[in-house]
DNA sequence: CGCACTCTTGACCGAGATCAACATTCGTGG
DNA sequence: CCACGAATGTTGATCTCGGTCAAGAGTGCG
């Protein structure tokens, strides 16, 4: 099915960044899309896949993840709605990571040939769309600061941080009681598989904010219930989310 | 001095991966260059700048790092000759990290104005450009795997192997005895940065892979002694190098 | 209602950090 | 061309953060 989600998560995407002109904004909705419902834990894409479509998340959480030869998963991205996890496919014809769901999803599939032939009536989209990318690899250089110099209670809460940042950013925070709630069902298993720690170790962490009133979290809701103390405990600074927004 | 260094590396670079039209290859070499020489371990541009330019290497390695707030340095990128390492300021005012020289660099600055001109002009070109962000993406990724997920010995193999593909990738690998030798003058304390890792355990884990043969390594000349193993023992596989020649 | 997944806790272990000293190399100026 | 000081590399001893293993407690879905 071919449709416009209500109003178009891509095009609000867009225009959190810049201010589109009619042609413009008309010409990403007149981007053909093919909405879907996919359930959790399901591959998107594999490594190795060459698809000739990309996507973007409507609702739900996706990750991208890459799997060592010992078994091992890292878990290099989670992407929220609004994002699109596989725009780089448009150049890069060869997956060199996997994207599953975290939660059910639904996403809207747009073939890689439709995108090009936006892009080329309309190059500031293009630009937009590269834009999204770079963002996406700031915050892969962000994951790698983290991984390799920051200690696991930093890691935890820059974790979080960003998360609430980025909830915030596409209008889905929460304010319960005046805290910032977003809703993020991921397990700990997950989260280690992020950050590069053991489950067990990201328990005790978790553990560690909750006693000292950084946070709460409670089936897939988490609370900040003092991110700006939280923020300077863990590092947390948002200027690689490049948020900027337009005027 | 605007100046075209003997044969673009540029050029040479986008025509690794495509093949140009005339028109094309004319675009991109008629783009003004200012060539400067800039001396090791000094910063090209830092965090929080606004560049109005980007950079490609002719000559020398320079890196990306970011500092955290405990005084840590992470290095996410290392580039070498053909590499662009801040074009993401075209699309990203803000930078989120710094660029510093490795060794003694000869680098041509590019407007941004020019380079965005060029990419409205030869929209193919404006591709191969997002492509190589994408490359650059690519490769965080992977570092982020190494960093989560793979032991130190595997790391510092893991990141031997990744020169040696991009050195041949652009015509900088040398045979000596039928050997492959790259010239790659980095100190220990910069791969540790590199690599989430201290020096001294980087000390270790060289030893180690020159005791079992892997290479030998002396005054900045990295000898592959047996690769091919190497990469078995390190878990590298090239894909995410998307270093698929052109036909 | 029962099974599978997730979370939690405790005990123990080990890869890699840190600290400290010494050796070697290299760039620089005399 | 040599000497010297700083940067880099090497080695050993010790420590610690986080991993692994294992068992039990919730929790939620079919």
């Amino acid at each position: 099915m071919t449709t416009t989600y209500s109003q178009s998560p891509l095009l609000r995407k867009l225009e959190s960044v810049a201010r589109l002109t009619d042609e413009e904004r008309e010409a990403v909705c007149s981007l053909p899309v093919q909405e879907q419902n996919i359930p959790a834990h399901q591959d998107i894409v594999r490594e190795g896949d060459r698809p000739n479509k990309s996507f973007y998340i409507y609702d739900g959480l996706t990750c991208v993840y890459k799997t060592t030869g010992a078994g091992r998963r890292q878990i290099a991205a989670i992407h929220i709605a609004g994002d699109a996890p596989d725009l780089q496919s448009l150049h890069l014809p060869v997956l060199d990571i996997s994207i599953a769901t975290l939660t059910n999803c639904t996403v809207g599939f747009m073939k890689h040939e439709d995108i090009r032939a936006l892009c080329r009536r309309r190059p500031r989209i293009a630009d937009l769309l590269w834009r999204e990318t770079l963002v996406d690899a700031a915050v892969y250089r962000e994951w790698l600061t983290s991984a390799g110099q920051r200690d696991a209670f930093s890691r935890v809460g820059h974790i979080i941080c960003e998360m609430f940042a980025r909830y915030e950013a596409v209008g889905l925070l929460r304010k319960v009681d005046g805290k910032p709630v977003i809703h993020w069902p991921i397990t700990q298993v997950q989260l280690g598989d992020a950050l590069g720690l053991s489950s067990v170790h990201i328990n005790r962490s978790l553990q560690a904010l909750r006693e000292q009133g950084f946070i709460a979290w409670k089936s897939g809701m988490l609370t900040g219930l003092d991110l700006p103390r939280l923020k300077a405990a863990s590092d947390f600074d948002p200027t690689y989310l490049h948020l900027s927004p337009p005027v």
